[in-house]
DNA sequence: TCTAAATATGGTATCGGTTACACATTCTGC
DNA sequence: GCAGAATGTGTAACCGATACCATATTTAGA
């Protein structure tokens, strides 16, 4: 391979030059720099990355952290961040922790070593100390949902108090009057927000009670047993707010399978607003998060903070949107 | 950040020896191997990823090429990928190329420039000039599903023609007289043998007609135009097999919504195994490849590559498996 | 006891870039 | 016509590892 050498040689200048010229910085004479683009071409030259974040202290990578890339919530993210990210001249390194903080530590370790530029966290694993250390280490870093309490710190995230609010909301007013929540694991801000969010929502109201909560897991299992067992317990049960659209995808599917009439006799909303939500007959309403825009708003800012821009705001919410199909009274034909 | 030579310094010992200790080569006396650990210890030190790169040439970094990250076959196969390469301690670089050649040479360009040891495809707009020139670059490769005719390389694919027949044979046997496809892009390896596939097993049939193939892009959206536009053209069909799973999945909306039972009326059959066809009710049948296993598969024979073991097979092939469950008749509590 | 092999360690060139600094030439404005 | 800024180019130190080679000491075998 020719290297930055080969080329001065060729062209009959410096080295220096041929690096003023590949990164369009400095004084170049216009003959000289197509001279040097000349022997560039003719050589097929490629900087080297590696020799490049030696010497220049960039390495233009990303690293994405989230639990699992085959999570379809996840990867709309990572769509969003590639996608960005390559727009800006980043390449983007991915990292599954399962949310165990075990891996997740490693891979802090080995992004670091590796020098990234920054790091974007999907994922709730997270721990004060990292972000402490990821400070000093002075690796910038933007957290999608929540960070650890008590650091400063870039958050992307969801109105999920207000969205769990909408959807009890669209559930009254398309006529349920005793509504359950499957909800997703607490140690999760997502899943305690709508939590909250719901119960708020709900306990003024006579028929509420505590039993009307069960949880799901965030995954599709879970949301299928939730489903079954709050209808045992509830058989009255006739709206069913779930805390993620996987969740709401189970138990769409167990109500089917106990053959009871989605929406006809339970009306059913999840929270997310997945592509899967459309593939379900009827369709699933959803408190529908706009993830890809979450995903390419963090990595936006994660470039900027890597670039030297000074952001004001330190958590960043976006607007989350009541999307009625199918699955909730009054709605069957809607999204067709 | 401190650098082997600091680490040199308060061990007193030379870089040399250091690094002797890092890699775990050449001969370190006990002491002074503990002498030098703890000095690593002592300050933090973590070996510069950058550097290691440029002495050594070796960058423990992955290139994985694919379509969409979003599409949930990919993003299984993506996890199976990273998954290996954790292990054996090499990073994955994700692409997204949307099928678009012009991205996919960027990406090439792009991963030269890092030096990425090896790299991934699963992705069919691999051209056979770009085999050849990662040959020349000595950038290990292996290509899921298809690679470019006539260049010698590392394939990993599923046995599609064989799935097909199979996916035939069960719609017969559960009964099915009149059975036609939904194919994907022919550009694909995947799409045309399984096409191919079908055409074998039923053009013996009186009621055979290529009026009863549509294709549907290997989409949702695609399943539901193609489902709807068979069932206009023969009302009579009785049986669907869809080159994919996310077309089956467009499909049995699409029968769902037109008010046709399934299986009832209609027996359906998808390809791949993505969890999704477990999300819907009835559960989708499919001819189910390993796609984790393909993956993991995948990536160790590339790092055997890159390790410069010595590899007799060209083509790996997997085997395909028949999930017979409620889409198709005689199944309605399978799965269950 | 002597020699060759095994063990242990250090010095330093090298990988392929960036960039500070030095130096030369050409513009400008007064 | 000249000072000082703007333009243009080269030299070489440096980034932080690896690994080749040299050298010194121990060990083992004959």
């Amino acid at each position: 391979m020719a290297t930055i050498r080969d080329v001065a040689k060729l062209a009959a200048v410096s080295v220096a030059t041929v690096s003023r010229v590949l990164n369009n910085n400095g004084y170049v004479n216009k003959e000289t720099k197509e001279k040097v683009q000349q022997a560039i071409q003719l050589l097929q030259y490629e900087p080297n990355t590696m020799a490049k974040g030696l010497a220049g202290k960039k390495t233009e990578t990303l690293a994405l952290v989230l639990p699992d890339i085959s999570n379809p919530f996840f990867s709309e993210v990572a769509r969003a961040v590639e996608d960005v990210a390559q727009l800006y001249g980043y390449t983007v390194v991915l990292c599954n922790t399962d949310s165990d903080t075990d891996k997740e530590q490693t891979y802090i370790q080995v992004m670091k070593r590796r020098y990234v530029d920054g790091m974007l966290f999907a994922s709730n694993t997270l721990r004060a100390a990292d972000v402490l250390m990821l400070n000093k280490a002075n690796i910038p870093l933007v957290v999608l949902d929540r960070a650890p309490a008590n650091v400063p710190c870039l958050v992307v995230r969801s109105k999920n108090n207000e969205g769990a609010k909408l959807a009890i909301r669209h559930l009254l007013d398309t006529g349920c009057r005793r509504i359950a929540h499957i909800y997703g694991p607490q140690e999760t801000a997502t899943g305690k927000e709508r939590l909250i969010g719901y119960e708020e929502a709900v306990r003024s109201f006579p028929w509420y009670s505590p039993t009307l909560m069960e949880p799901g897991q965030f995954s599709i299992q879970g949301g299928m047993a939730a489903a079954e067992k709050l209808m045992e317990r509830h058989p009255d049960i006739d709206g069913i707010f779930a805390g993620n659209d996987l969740m709401a995808l189970g138990a769409l599917k167990k109500l089917q399978q106990l053959g009871i009439p989605v929406p006809g006799r339970v009306s059913l909303i999840g929270f997310d607003g997945i592509e899967l939500t459309r593939i379900t007959e009827p369709e699933l309403s959803t408190i529908a998060q706009p993830i890809y825009e979450i995903g390419a708003t963090a990595t936006r800012l994660l470039i900027k903070k890597i670039e030297g821009v000074q952001l004001e705001n330190e958590t960043y919410e976006c607007e989350v949107e009541l999307m009625a199909r199918g699955s909730t009274r009054g709605n069957a034909e809607a999204g067709r």
